[in-house]
DNA sequence: GGCCCTCCCTACCATCTGGTAGACAAACGG
DNA sequence: CCGTTTGTCTACCAGATGGTAGGGAGGGCC
């Protein structure tokens, strides 16, 4: 593999692990197998590694930005009137998936946000801001609705979301630890339990499902066992 | 004041907004005042002081616990008639005013979840683990008289806001850069979401308690004065 | 006074840090 | 075939780091 990818590579791995400060220019030289200096050759110092390396996670998820967007804004499944069958799993899912995927992505954030907050926000605001926009305008339509507890703050709720993805990947088996059982089933116990807490905190409707405005139901189509709110 | 404590304080500052190994003792020496091997002279070491930080942050947390404690177990006001009036309110409020209080707090677990993940481990299993077990027993008692989501994971629950709570004060001001409008109403904002979360999440029927009366003023009686309904 | 103990200091040190200079070799392009 | 570019290396450097040695001022105590 190319070396420059390489370094990419340990250094995600290695600043995610021990963080900017405390990961040497050295210690990833080792980690790629290679001496200092040709490392800084590829990257003329240790700043500039650190932003490649944001810069490609960030890039990686633009990439993935229109798949997740798309999810969010397709209203429809194929020969539904159901009006918002599984939209809210697809987007949730998408953003879970991304980040447990690689948790270095999830902890490199989280460092970022302690380490720099200023130039986080930065990024955030272009990265991160106009996707929690038009999610919070479908939430913000599904409330009007009547499919959303009306009292949400639908950009507060979609960012209080994310940060459980994100910051629960970052910490989940550090966190983990106060759950009893083995450590496989416990962040399966968190995941299934986050997606709960976030649908529950939205949809309205206690258990059983009741949406208010009068609209024909499709048979039910739901194929998760905890449900969507589809009609009636 | 005390030069330990100084140290103490400025130590706690400066690990939580730079990391430990962001920070030299030089800059700690320097922001109390002091000389360098003044400083070693009352923490023989630069870990040993990060243990005396983190020791300190922990006792706090013990000494705040029983209030905590009591805030769960305690049933019922006096006079109501609401079987579990407030009882959700006063846990969340002292779990959110203790990190509120010094923001370093949470910022510094974080940072401990993130560079020594098995050292906090052990840390979380002593101090954090029985809290969230009476938590979770009671929130199983509540479950079982039907006032709480049944098929809620009452232990994952707990964490997942203690986590929301932690984690958000850490980065609230980072993360918060999304939103529109102004940073002090952001926070509350969020605040107020986060609530609105947790109890959606948890209770059945949406809200809170709602005995039979079904008034409208009930809703406003809760006493978030920013905009709830506000992006509509 | 004489003594010890607390506390803070100056001076120093070995090691590690990010980074540079420049030699060397292979590959490339005319 | 020769110059240039690309990439890796050894050798080195100045500064910062965590930590030590040891001196001295002050206060309490007998």
């Amino acid at each position: 593999m190319d070396v420059r990818t390489t370094i990419l590579d340990e250094a995600t791995r290695l600043f995610a692990a021990h963080g900017f400060d405390g990961t040497s220019i050295q210690s990833i030289a080792d980690a790629v197998g290679v001496r200092k200096p040709s490392l800084l050759y590829h990257f003329p110092s240790k700043v500039d590694l650190r932003e490649s390396v944001l810069e490609r996670l960030l890039s990686h998820w633009n990439e993935r930005l229109p798949e997740l967007l798309l999810a969010a804004a397709t209203p429809t499944a194929p020969g539904a009137q159901t009006p918002r069958d599984g939209r809210f799993d697809r987007v949730l899912d998408a953003l879970t998936s991304f980040f447990l995927e690689d948790p270095n992505r999830a902890r490199l954030l989280v460092r970022e946000a302690l380490d720099r907050p200023d130039e986080l926000r930065t990024l955030l605001v272009k990265y991160v801001k106009p996707w929690i926009g038009v999610v919070a305008d479908q939430l913000a339509t599904a409330r009007a609705q009547g499919f959303v507890h009306e009292d949400t703050d639908v950009e507060a709720y979609a960012l209080h979301v994310t940060h459980m993805v994100v910051g629960g990947v970052a910490v989940f088996d550090t966190l983990g630890a106060v759950l009893p059982g083995r450590a496989s089933e416990r962040s399966e116990r968190l995941r299934a339990e986050l997606v709960r807490l976030a649908k529950a905190g939205l949809f309205r409707r206690g258990q059983t499902e009741r949406p208010p405005p009068p609209s024909k139901d499709a048979a039910a189509r739901t194929r998760h066992t905890t449900a969507e709110p589809s009609s009636k």
